[in-house]
DNA sequence: AACACAAATGCAACATAATTGCAATTAAAA
DNA sequence: TTTTAATTGCAATTATGTTGCATTTGTGTT
């Protein structure tokens, strides 16, 4: 488990370290940073997102950066219809080969922020003739701040 | 309802005409033979499917004839954690501005292939403290052809 | 059947997004 | 501290998507 101050949302440096130790990647300012950022915001974000927040990296690195998370377990992608895909933080339960995401994710038409739906579990699907492997469930509208 | 032949898939060629009519489009050589190849193949198709099938047709009038299809009601997006967009063909039901789709969609991890599920509705989910509006379900697994 | 008009197409140019190769830098192990 | 391999930044390349415009085509009207 994750621990976040309840009052800012930020992540001692040490605990983020050891989320990119345990996952056998090596200790960058990039991957710290990019860290940080999806944790402490508690959302998912695209490529695009990464670009224009981090303007201090190559658009390269970035890139790399999330193709790595993506390949070890640390982020997974979340789809869409409009191609730009957005990702989010997986649970420590994740592993490259095991991941555990049988949550929702939600896209709020309004801010346009992504976020996984840690409570919410998809219901396990069957459809005759088929084996189904992976469920993924994308729920669009309104988020509660923009309702308030 | 459309009237393929139970043998070769095959829609007639004024069905094909009705639709496209149907939905205020121009009848086109361009236009019909997309909407003729999804038919045929009951199958989803990526842009990039297009291009290579249909190299007699300028890319610029691939995407237009999809973008006119998305926005007429022909033809809907399926999400994807790839980045590639597909579509799949509407229900005669569909209106532009009245879309009917509560069915699932799957894709192979072996052949690639995606697919509408339309006899399998999506359940109705309520989110306290959120708006639902829309929701996608996409199944990832092995098809029916690929398990024989 | 011929005409008029708007819509669709093809092509070229442009714009944006993503990938690759490689030298310089840096993290981690020895 | 030294060694080694992974990571980074930059430039070049490739892939993908968009726009403007002249030409062609579909469709309603004469
Ligand atoms: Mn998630
Ligand atoms: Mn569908
Ligand atoms: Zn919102
Ligand atoms: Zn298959």
């Amino acid at each position: 488990m994750l621990h976040l101050c309840y009052y800012c949302n930020m992540i001692k440096y040490s605990e983020l370290k050891n989320i990119l130790k345990q996952h056998k990647l090596r200790v960058t300012d990039c991957r710290m940073d990019v860290l940080e950022y999806f944790i402490k915001n508690n959302q998912a974000f695209s490529f695009k997102n990464l670009e224009d927040e981090f303007t201090q990296y190559d658009r390269v690195t970035l890139y790399r950066t999330l193709h790595s998370f993506t390949e070890n377990g640390v982020f997974h992608k979340i789809p869409s219809d409009t191609g730009m895909i957005t990702y989010g933080v997986c649970s420590t339960t994740c592993s490259p080969q095991n991941h555990q995401h049988n949550h929702m994710h939600f896209q709020c038409n309004c801010c346009g922020k992504v976020e996984c739906l840690a409570e919410d579990h998809i219901p396990v699907v069957k459809i005759p003739l088929y084996e189904v492997m992976e469920v993924n469930m994308i729920l669009k509208g309104v988020c509660p701040q923009c309702i308030a």
